[in-house]
DNA sequence: TATGAATGAGTCTTCATTCAT
DNA sequence: CATGAATGAAGACTCATTCAT
């Protein structure tokens, strides 16, 4: 009993370690110069092993953007159910903490948003929120008359810039993280308000 | 003298045929998925003769990615000179060239501003031609008083953020790009406008 | 008592379960391409299981090589019992069931006489019913006087030779195989009549 | 000049060295057994050096059975044509040729006929000449009236079986493999002669 | 200058087998 | 008795790079 339960959490363990050391590896080498092998050696297990958790390296990166996408959806739904709150406002709340997610998980964010040549499928729920976030607020009268996906993937794309500039272009000489992130916002909300 | 010259000559000319051909292939196979061998067998050449004119692989890359910006360089430096045009528009030119730019050359450009293997240094060259745009539109009274250098910054972040956006996550349902692009530009100037 | 011979029955459960998966398995796939864990998989156990009941994947097949040759040997040993039938047509008889055993069950049928990775020994037995056969007919004065040994052998050598060609030879344009067969056989019966 | 000869040679040596070394391992522990490593440590060389001198190891192979059917073809082909002897018994000579060919060459013989899963297309020219053989007999009336097609593949099992018997089953107390192979042309003569 | 044969380390993946539980 | 996690060695194959010629 207490035997199953321990074993239960080693096994769990080791997929952690295994997810751990790949999120690592993908983003400080690139997801195609990380081999099985190299995650392996990594964690100390023989190559073999990790096929018993994953069925082979994409499935390794598919799981870790699950897990991304999961924490980022919980953060934004719960910031678009906030109705004490303002649409626009909202909104911006909502990019701001996009980018906030991203910065502070580079790891997961790169892997997810930067090097998944493969799907954005998972993000389609996290970009659901926006394009909610979006209505809300066109609703309301707080932003301009557009298609609301325009707008949406604009705002999308202009919050992807930042977060990902400064994630991967760490060597350019940035102006303060937190103010560049908040003259974005500034920029893009201005931009779509409604006059 | 004249068997020197043409020495020289032929020498540039292998050269020009290896940067040509992985140029091409890079683009359509992608970095990692275009071996050394490949690119020889393209130009008729046996693989050691690449190393007598690129130290490696990454060594090719770079130098293509150097010509590559300087192309876009020039096409920036171009339109800032164009006294033609206001200012505002002379900007919002520029990040539209930067863009397409991007798209036109997803390859070269996810490997300088994506994976950034090799520091941006040549992107910094563009940098400092946006930062001209700016100050330009800025002096002309056209765009909000704040910090250049941090408004240009946020500038290139929207117009990296589509691009990026664009070419990585392609399985993404994204409107139509053109329309995507100009939504954004308008919602960056709308953004920066004075009022 | 009742205890043991339970425990016992359930030993023996088992073992032809995995006899029986490695069987089936073996013959569809072919013995290099079946893994002790599709066998594990395949009767629900896991794979250490097995090894407790054989001592490798050879084991496994040599039991069922030993099996599959004991059924061979009581077809061919009721046929040559059959007195209701002349000598000459039990012998041929005897060769057509040889065959049609070996194209019934061709994994089988090529691990023992063409891979051979383990003694043709299973075989001897059936041999003798052969010799048996043709010592017969030759008493009988059907066929011609020779060493028995030798027609044995070269009937056997027919008979394995049809069998082995369908067998691995399957890509080959060959004419219908019962034909071929009955060709065969009739040339061998020809071949060793007395005249 | 004498140089480019020099290389030559090698490389062909190389090559000769490769085929030799597969045919002998190819045998010994059949060709699902051997890897391309153990082919490449036979020879003292790299697994990547193989792969200069052949696709991958069916091509291997794919030339050994082409080969060996070459060289077993102009044996039949002279025989064939060599008018100064009887049609039935060329018939006679050119079976015995080929089950010689296979005793003398059993590697080469085993992988072409026995282990060659893939394809006895190769074979086909050989079968042309047997076919032809028996359309002489068949003509001269030395042999009964059937299908040259179905008469010619029985011949060819039947010389098969011994050959292929003899090679593989090497453990089995075989008679004087000479006198066996005599009875096998005796019955098969004797089984398509027309009465 | 240019070759191209050769390599060694690497790629992902599978597997028979062991062993602590 | 049965498990199943773990391994080490092996599978085919690729590649950037070197070096004698």
């Amino acid at each position: 009993m207490g035997v199953q339960e321990r074993r239960e959490r080693e096994k769990q363990g080791i997929r952690e370690e295994i997810l751990e050391a790949a999120r690592t590896l993908f983003v400080k080498e690139g997801y195609e110069n990380v081999s099985i092998r190299k995650i392996a050696e990594k964690i100390e297990y023989s190559p073999g092993t990790i096929y018993l958790y994953f069925q082979d390296k994409a499935d390794i990166l598919a799981q870790i953007s699950e897990e991304t996408f999961a924490r980022l959806e919980r953060k934004l739904v719960a910031i678009n159910q906030d109705a004490t709150v303002e649409p626009l406002d909202r909104l911006r709340r909502g990019l701001r903490a996009y980018i906030q997610f991203g910065l502070e998980n580079p790891n997961h964010y790169v892997i997810t948003f930067v090097q998944n040549s493969f799907q954005c499928s998972a993000g389609a729920r996290c970009f659901g929120e926006l394009l909610k976030g979006v209505g809300f607020a066109m609703e309301a009268g707080q932003i301009k008359e557009a298609d609301v996906v325009e707008i949406s993937q604009a705002l999308w794309a202009g919050s992807h810039g930042v977060t990902a500039l400064l994630i991967t272009c760490s060597g350019f000489p940035f102006v303060e993280h937190g103010r560049l992130v908040e003259q974005m916002l500034d920029i893009l909300m201005e931009g779509v308000r409604r006059r």
